[in-house]
DNA sequence: CTGTTAGCGCGTTCAC
DNA sequence: GTGAACGCGCTAACAG
């Protein structure tokens, strides 16, 4: 072991974790015969002995769905820069598989938990309450999150969506949507929608269409509100990518967009800005959401005492894809 | 502790690992006992003690490009089926950052680790040669891994895509591909173009674009390389992001995709074969490269001796955005 | 099939 | 500023 190297045990340990206690010169022929040996140290036997291991569980649905990558990158940038190692479980949207890797994660006793949403299956719960560890819900505004949360209102930001439409003049909307059974976003994101139908005085030509999140699968649900509910004049897809989907069915068949249907995504993708005729949407702070999580973490592990709650912005992004202004046909 | 609960101490360990190495009764009550405590084994000093911690270290890029979250995705599948968790980390593409990363996660004592790419700093080269773990090098197929490789000849793959221009009649050809410094997989794709563009006698319009990945960065790449050298008349873009944003480019410069020019992708997105026109790609196995790299780490791990090098196929994807014969220009 | 003993490699606590 | 003892919670090896 280096602690031949230089000539003591525990030192090391100090040398390396609380520099500024170890004389200098000790510290310097400590860290040289770390250098040497190409010493580095277990982990798991500090984690186990000082009960901190310097790990954060992750889970999201999928890292598939690039604004989730968003929000682990935004976690892992703040996160390695302060050592912390990421865990990382994909749930693939079931509360049942949630539960499992909560418990997989926590028999790793990672210093704290990020996991997506406020749905959780009974036994997740369960499990969080007596993991005495700090635990953020993200991408959700729940009433009262397990412990913390960051997040913007799903519901709130559907509604704008629908405003924006109501603005432009639409009357007859549709709305595509990820699978709502166990997924708060999407189901907040109907909420917000309905709420919005309400309170402008639209009609909905027909009931949600919920489609998992592809470009084949909103260009599909485009064919379906297009030929089942032809007065539809404009549709809210809750993600960009199956409102990019929409878009390039549009192309295929000819559909006028914006006027003869409006379309709104959501994400704020970049295949938003870039689509022709570009997609409006609703832009969400996913990358902000994953780093302001990490912070959260950290401060809390530091032992302050922070706002538990933390309510991003979201903004529709008004582009080529709806009307902004009423036409002629109200 | 749940040895209480039982009867036992060591008891708990085997009816939870080993179950058939313990009396069904016994095992029964150990395990109601679990039930009944929630009792979650602390695996840190499980891996501590037996020197094996059921964990895997996975660095990439970033997971913000699709196609390690691909890959990301068949590894979770295939090592959280055999109860291994993932450490994840990102390099950002550089080596620099990826040799911290591995130091980092060795600390951790993972079971193996899967890399990406083979081009490494030395000091990675040093930590990987020490630590008696397997690893695996991923997207790549280099002549000699530094232990086990899953991947495919991106040199190879390249050369197809210009043989599939070449076949279509361009002779004028232009190339978009990722940053090549400490990329060997972009580096391999622009070997592979030089090949092809030999042995095709074709022509290359100006030098090699470098840009990283986005739609923007794709239209911009088109806008130059049409305004630079309006004779070209094809363009490999290295990725299909890059084409894709060429491609919709092209719409708004009503510039006639295959006629006035060609563009190949690789990588073969989902976008690919939803653009308009579809774009004509490499499709290359992201998922299997995953998959396969994890199921080679377990039988690895479970003492089977393995052929260390998999080379996955890749395969030229002819759709709309090139044309398929010899026009009438040559 | 089950228990006992010992030790994984560190960090804690308390001496010096 | 440095060291010695002890223990984190579990599993390896060996007994019984």
């Amino acid at each position: 072991m280096a602690r031949l190297a230089g000539v003591s045990a525990i030192t090391v340990s100090r040398a390396l974790n609380t520099p500024q206690k170890v004389n200098e010169a000790t510290r310097n022929a400590v860290l040289k015969a770390v250098e040497d040996t190409g010493y580095i140290p277990n982990r798991l036997a500090g984690s186990l002995a000082s009960n901190r291991s310097r790990t954060v569980g992750v889970i999201v649905p999928t890292v598939t769905n690039s604004i989730f990558a968003d929000k682990i990158k935004g976690l892992s940038d703040v996160l390695s820069e302060a050592g912390y190692q990421i865990l990382l479980g994909q749930s693939g949207y079931s509360p049942e598989v949630e539960a499992e890797l909560v418990s997989a994660l926590l028999a790793q006793s990672p210093s704290g938990l990020v996991i997506t949403g406020s749905a959780h299956a009974l036994r997740t719960h369960t499990l969080l309450g007596r993991a005495d560890i700090p635990v953020v819900e993200t991408w959700t505004n729940a009433e009262a999150p397990v412990d913390m949360q960051v997040g913007f209102s799903n519901e709130d930001a559907a509604f704008a969506a629908v405003a924006h439409l109501a603005a432009g003049g639409y009357r007859s909307l549709a709305l595509v949507v990820a699978p709502m059974v166990h997924n708060d976003r999407a189901l907040g994101r109907k909420r917000g929608f309905d709420r919005g139908l309400a309170h402008f005085g639209l009609r909905q030509t027909l009931p949600p269409i919920e489609a998992e999140f592809s470009l084949r699968n909103g260009a599909d649900a485009l064919a379906r509100v297009i030929e089942a509910q032809p007065q539809t004049d404009a549709i809210f897809f809750a993600n960009d990518v199956l409102a990019a989907g929409a878009l390039l069915e549009c192309r295929r068949r000819n559909v006028a967009v914006p006027d003869r249907i409006g379309i709104i995504g959501f994400d704020d993708l970049e295949i938003a800005s870039e689509m022709v005729p570009r997609l409006t949407t609703v832009a969400v702070p996913r990358y902000d959401i994953g780093a302001n999580a990490a912070r959260m973490l950290l401060r809390r592990l530091a032992g302050e005492t922070i706002q538990p709650k933390l309510t991003l912005d979201f903004e529709v992004v008004a582009r080529e894809s709806t009307r902004r202004t009423c036409g002629d046909r109200v």
